[in-house]
DNA sequence: TCTGATCGCAACTTTTATTGTTACGACTGA
DNA sequence: TCAGTCGTAACAATAAAAGTTGCGATCAGA
């Protein structure tokens, strides 16, 4: 399926974010964070960029520029940046609308989306239960 | 997200086979479903051949070639299609590794992966909750 | 034995989404 | 003014899915 790395790299920078700040800084840089995910700093501000939109984080311009955190680790849910990165749905339908003379062509849309949608509401109910701050937690028990 | 049809398009073709047969056909032949469902007749029996590698359905060769269901629908769920046609998991992983120096990029991918596992886990309990008799009836109940 | 219909499958093209890269203007504290 | 970084557009590269073409294999029935 989705081969699509969003929520992972956007989980990434935040506990990155949030570590750094722990440790006295006041902002990260996109190329900090780049470095740690190894990707390209502009991927990178393209996803806080969402983030920000969605009132997770924030980023000054200027000298000492740099990306902060908006809120608490703890208040961050992995819903919360599911929403701000993921822009379509878990399953798609018919690329062509399927046959409407068939009884399974025109039934089959309303169908698969009934069940899709509490399908993935019950996702949307476990992203919900996973902070930020778990998976900073997460992060940091890896042996050495 | 994914904006992948392989799940809806293998219920589509399952629910056609179901109903076919019970209006006393033996087999249904991958033209006749791709006609349903406005696809290629390959796509159909691409997955199909997914589907029949799992045991759900059986194809014939020959005059009178066609699929028909190795199941009944009732026994059918959606994590059996599931499983038998998305190769991958849920959310993917950072494409390069991250950098192992750091403490984020040395643990993040042991502690996402240990929370996606969770998660797919619930989602596999939903499908599984879901019948191809369900899907079917569904799909006939819609208003004409 | 021949035939027609359909599967099985490989090879290739097209489409779509994501990710990566380059470039450059905007911003701002020192 | 300057250095460092964001903001964003434009484009290239990569990858997965979906669509297409072609052809050999299969087999009931003529």
């Amino acid at each position: 399926m989705s081969a699509n790395s969003r929520l992972t790299i956007a989980a990434h920078a935040l506990a990155w974010i949030g570590l750094y700040q722990r440790q006295g800084h006041e902002v990260a840089t996109s190329e900090q964070i780049a470095t740690s995910a190894n990707t390209n700093p502009v991927v990178i501000r393209r996803l806080l960029g969402e983030l920000r939109r969605a009132g997770l984080v924030g980023s000054r311009r200027g000298v000492g520029a740099g990306w902060s955190l908006a809120r608490e680790l703890t208040s961050i849910t992995l819903l919360d940046v599911y929403e701000a990165v993921e822009p379509g749905p878990l399953f798609a339908m018919h690329r062509a609308t399927p046959d409407q003379e068939c009884v399974i062509g025109y039934g089959i849309q309303p169908a698969m989306q009934g069940i899709y949608e509490s399908i993935e509401e019950t996702l949307r109910r476990e992203l919900a239960r996973v902070t930020l701050e778990d998976v900073l937690r997460d992060v940091l028990a890896a042996p050495r």
